[in-house]
DNA sequence: CTCGGTTGTCTAGCGGTGCTAGCATCAAGT
DNA sequence: ACTTGATGCTAGCACCGCTAGACAACCGAG
């Protein structure tokens, strides 16, 4: 029996190394650089091994996103906590949003641009996705104001979330003013 | 001297072929299916043709883009002029937005989405793009609310409405309720 | 302690990708 | 009519995701 478990240890290890190298990898040098043989070279394995672990490419993304969005959902609701007062709180919602995705481009881009082969808003969403939009739920639906569906306001503003860090990073905005944008959004659209 | 012109009309010809047909292969099986072989055998020419006009596909890609914004920026215009007051036109400009990324996913995805090589928010940026977003400046401008720049402005309202868009077609959002969201937008971000 | 069988890993290769070197062809200008 | 230059083609490079089949290492049974 000991050794089964031992194997068995070993091997959920190993997966924790590819999903480890291929979000460093892609942190790195972007997501075109994650090609299989590399990420094979880099865990110092041969490239079928890594089909013994995941269907695919895709799958492996797939990991990263579900890792990326259950430290988003922590950083989100550290962010939200670390405060008192509906104001404050999106505020600093919004701005550990826009942090993460800054900081982890890769994994954001996982999680939200790239297919991974995961459902969203289906009763089959991974639970990790569920409960990052339940973080967002959390401080948002508060401020959604009267007659307004928690729900749908908080997708609102996350999607405008969405917006500003997706197209900064792409070069589309022009880097700086977050402070403003984030004042812009949050005086605007949550009713205090 | 009509002869060098006639190849030159031909060649111009060509290109805005590629163009089209990247488009249109684009738009009905996705930019994954655009192969430069897949290109190039629809063009009936072989695959170096395409290089003669393009330096790789990544600026054939921008070419699409290009066309894009400009109808992009046609179509909002067009909706904005079509009704009055400033609360239906920024509600008339905001659904139109939507719809052409609706309806051209690819080509939408062309401007925002995939690398075609372009500058943006530089003084080097093509003229559609500085176009499109002309196109939003000026209806959304006049409901900055004072204080605030129209500039700024416009690119927090683009990326809310980028944020929809994106999130609602990757299938992040549930389909459906665009005029609700639109309506919140509307209410709530612009100053009227 | 040996021996089958299973389990795990690797090598090699398939069909595809973006892109290009170098050759053939054909038309224009002298 | 001949040369010359432009133009498009064939063939091939290095790389991609993925997999079949060979091979080695280890397990439990006798």
């Amino acid at each position: 029996m000991s050794v089964q478990e031992r194997k068995q240890r070993e091997r959920a290890e190993r997966e924790r190394l590819i999903v480890a190298t291929a979000r460093e990898l892609a942190e790195q040098q972007g997501w075109d650089a994650v090609t299989t043989r590399r990420l094979a070279e880099r865990i110092e394995y041969s490239q079928p091994v890594l089909y013994s672990h995941f269907q695919g490419k895709r799958e492996i993304i797939g990991a990263v996103a579900l890792e990326g969005a259950t430290e988003l959902a922590t950083a989100v609701r550290a962010a939200a906590s670390a405060v008192e007062g509906p104001r404050a709180r999106v505020s600093a919602l919004a701005h550990a949003y826009l942090d993460f995705a800054e900081r982890n481009p890769a994994v954001y881009d996982a999680i939200f641009q790239l297919d991974g082969g995961l459902a969203f808003a289906h009763e089959d969403t991974p639970a990790p996705l569920k409960d990052a939009f339940a973080a967002l739920l959390e401080s948002l639906g508060e401020v959604a104001g009267e007659g307004v569906h928690p729900g749908l306001f908080t997708e609102v503003f996350w999607a405008a979330l969405h917006g500003v860090a997706t197209l900064t990073r792409a070069g589309r905005l022009p880097p700086g003013d977050v402070e403003w944008r984030v004042n812009l959004l949050v005086d605007r659209l949550a009713v205090l």
